[in-house]
DNA sequence: AGTGATCAGATTTTT
DNA sequence: TCTGATCACT
């Protein structure tokens, strides 16, 4: 390993290499987070532990992702392959699995997503005859959720007088019935849902000791990133983990804790020190992402929370511009102003528009931004909304193989019980659900009951109910002697949905069409990397079920698409964690909007919204903007909301004045074009669009032939074509990674620094 | 089973 | 305002 004081600097460099006890890394935004844990790891492998001994947990599969690749290029594909590094779920699931018969659960378990759950509490308050209008699924199902992160059981809830006292003053005193029957009903089903995947693992660690003991001895050494966002549940399966040998090096920063609100606690982090008295403390504070001005601005925001560990953040970088202030009149003119903004930006200092963010406090903000950058042909995209897998056609090829894994999944059995078509109703489910019921079965074995020749359902119908689950045991059958790909194609296939999509012509369904498509790829190259990994031939019902942990526990965040890569970026703040823009733009700084109108209760809320606002701000490098409007639709009313009260908190010094601006004309954006924009604004909003003029992107017009080289080739002094920025020559190479750059000095006489795995260049000599 | 009408509900969401 | 879910009706 290359030397690591070269890498890292003094701070980074002592909280990687001090490997033994407990160590609290408090890393401030764009502090090197990553690098350092990366470098801890490698490090250790380096001193000779074990990469199996090492457990390294991150929040997701992309971090996990990210961080595995990066220890590969350090310590080499067959250490890294060994670590065990993943989110909390996909580690923990694949314990569970493992450890499955003494959880009463078999090891093909399947994991029910947010979606699955919120069915199956549906239907549980339709059976137990409740009014749906006052149990709102939604809400029981994050009660569920709290109860089972704070490792509560249905019969410690029914006992529990705190809790069933709040659920009676909501009206609601029958939550606890709920619960127990969706507990029940999971077992049931052979299912565990996100919560239970680490609450049973508190169970499991909590009845076994052997067990416990057992991956007591096998983690030696345990990581945690982001552990301000861990809840209780994880918690203390690590408190139990590290029991023993005390090495647990947590990672995290109490001002960027956004998920509280659903259970992320961050006394966790503020509170590490009672539980490793003996703890050594790390705390990077220098800001290596921002400019001086972006990171004082942020200091000055989160000076306002109260509750906090002590650090003083800052950058060395250049004092960078200050925040632009972006106002208008109303939403649309908001998105407006910042498509124009970002426009200008993009043709004066021929950036591309990857460089770009807009970042708002509520999906529902991102129209005006989509009709704004799209009037303007700004190539965006949106993150967030509906995932890939949610999609109903996904879903439904999904429930057909997971039923065929695990028969008991009731809610695979619902969904495609009557697709495509099969002429079986509400009326027979509700039957065959009351005789399931009975006998304590799942739908598939109250099929196959004798019984259900005697209950109400029609014979004709129960041919059908039989030639149903006789068609999914031949797959079943089949799974172990096929491809997880083959396997996928042919049920599809036979079970008539492909061709159910083929009729369908319209547009939608088209696309639906292509969808399954895509998804019939996805599981072919999941084949295919498996394959890969020659030395560790699993079988192919394996295969499968590792394909459905992925999606289950995968989001498609984690698959960012390569032409995604040169758009402007849409997400809201949350989302935004851990990622970093040139330009970020911040949206609808309103009171009730940001902070949201919820946050007027609590000061602990008001606090989240606060550490929101200091993510936001600093995932930017080079500049802020934030934006508000005086007026917004929202809800089919007009409302005045006002300037967030984080503007104000601000330090001034920090922010663009109107002066500013007059005194740099040929610099300023925002004020130039609301000042032309607002003597328009009076008159009807088509003529808006007509008259203000597109600033022309003049832009490097490629070779007709040009390929991206390998960046692998590049050295320094050569010559290279840049797909935007034209011709140059390499000046400098910085290959380490992570983020390996070359700095090219342009034709034009432009010196850009790029990252060697982004940028499009061809090398020419 | 599919369509039209009506009505509620609308923070954030790594898993 | 807009979306989706649900329901009644055919």
């Amino acid at each position: 390993m290359e030397d690591l004081k070269d890498k890292l600097n003094d701070i980074q460099y002592k909280a990687a290499t001090s490997i033994q006890g407990a160590s609290l890394i408090i890393a401030g935004a764009g502090s090197g987070k990553t690098r350092t844990l990366t470098y801890r790891i490698a490090c250790m492998i380096e001193q000779g532990i074990a990469p199996q001994n090492i457990l390294a947990l991150t929040f997701t599969n992309k971090a996990a992702k990210e961080m595995r690749e990066r220890i590969k290029n350090i310590v080499g594909q067959q250490n890294s392959y060994q670590l065990w590094m993943g989110t909390f779920h996909s580690i923990f699931s694949r314990i569970l699995r493992a450890e499955a018969d003494v959880m009463g659960f078999s090891a093909n378990f399947t994991i029910y997503d947010t979606a699955d759950s919120r069915s199956l509490i549906k239907s549980i308050i339709g059976e137990l005859g409740y009014d749906e209008t006052k149990y709102k699924p939604n809400e029981i199902q994050s009660r569920i959720s709290k109860a089972k992160n704070a490792l509560i059981m249905p019969n410690a809830y029914a006992a529990n007088a705190q809790i069933m006292n709040e659920d009676r003053q909501h009206r609601k005193p029958y939550i606890c019935n709920i619960y127990e029957a969706y507990v029940r009903k999971c077992k049931l089903a052979n299912a565990m849902d996100f919560d239970d995947l680490l609450l049973n693992t508190n169970i499991l660690f909590r009845d076994n000791i052997n067990i416990l003991e057992k991956y007591q001895n096998q983690f030696k050494y345990i990581l945690i990133d982001e552990y301000q966002d861990t809840n209780f549940s994880q918690y203390l399966i690590i408190k139990k983990l590290a029991e023993k040998h005390g090495n647990v090096c947590v990672v995290g920063d109490d001002a960027q804790s956004i998920y509280a609100f659903r259970g992320a606690r961050i006394e966790n982090i503020l509170n590490f020190r009672n539980d490793y008295p003996n703890y050594k403390e790390f705390k990077l504070e220098e800001n290596y992402r921002s400019t001086q001005t972006i990171v004082n601005a942020a200091n000055s925001i989160i000076k306002n929370n109260s509750n906090q560990l002590q650090k003083k953040c800052f950058s060395k970088g250049e004092k960078g511009e200050k925040i632009g202030v972006i106002n208008a009149y109303t939403d649309k003119e908001e998105g407006f102003l910042i498509a124009n903004s970002i426009c200008n930006a993009i043709s004066r200092k021929q950036l591309s528009y990857g460089n770009f963010a807009i970042l708002y406090r509520t999906n529902a903000q991102s129209r005006i931004f989509e009709d704004a950058l799209r009037q303007k042909n700004i190539p965006y995209k949106i993150y967030g909304g509906l995932s890939f897998y949610q999609r109903a056609e996904i879903k439904d090829v999904i429930a057909y193989l997971r039923l065929c894994i695990n028969h008991n999944d009731d809610e695979s059995f619902k969904r495609i019980i009557n697709y495509p078509a099969r002429g079986i109703g509400n009326t027979t489910m509700e039957r065959l659900q009351i005789l399931a019921n009975d006998e304590q079965k799942s739908l598939f074995d109250a099929v196959k009951s004798e019984n259900i020749a005697s209950c109400a359902i029609k014979p004709v119908t129960q041919k059908k109910l039989h030639d149903f689950v006789e068609f999914i045991e031949k797959f079943t059958a089949k799974a172990f002697i096929t491809d997880a790909f083959e396997f996928a194609r042919d049920i599809a296939a036979e079970s008539g949905i492909i061709e159910n999509l083929e009729q369908d012509i319209s547009v939608e369904g088209k696309s639906r069409y292509e969808n399954v498509e895509s998804l019939m790829n996805g599981i072919k190259e999941f084949c295919d990397s498996k394959k890969a990994d020659s030395d560790n031939q699993s079988d192919f019902v394996s295969t499968i079920n590792e394909y459905l942990d992925n999606i289950a526990l995968i989001t498609d965040a984690d698959n960012e698409k390569e032409n995604d890569r040169d758009k402007v970026a849409l997400m809201t703040v949350h989302q935004a964690k851990g990622l970093e823009y040139d330009y970020i733009y911040i949206a609808g700084m309103e009171e009730n909007i940001f902070p949201s109108a919820g946050s007027y209760l609590s000061l602990t809320e008001l606090e989240e919204e606060r550490r929101l606002f200091y993510v936001a701000v600093t995932r930017a490098k080079i500049k802020v903007n934030i934006s508000f409007a005086q007026s917004r639709y929202r809800w089919g009313k007009l409302e005045n909301n006002g300037i967030s009260r984080f503007v104000h908190e601000i330090d001034r010094q920090f922010l663009e004045t109107k002066s500013d601006n007059e005194s740099t004309m040929d610099k300023s954006d925002n004020y130039n074009v609301n000042n032309s924009f607002r003597k328009i604004i009076s008159q009807p909003a088509h003529t808006v669009t007509t008259v203000i003029k597109r600033p022309s992107l003049n832009h490097h017009r490629s070779s007709e032939n040009f390929a991206a080289s390998d960046y692998h080739d590049v050295r320094t002094g050569m010559r290279i074509e840049h797909e935007r920025f034209g011709y140059g020559k390499v000046v400098d190479i910085d290959k380490y990674e992570p983020d390996g750059k070359m700095i090219v000095m342009f034709d034009d006489n432009s010196k850009r620094t790029l990252l060697l795995k982004y940028a499009k260049i061809r090398i020419v000599k």
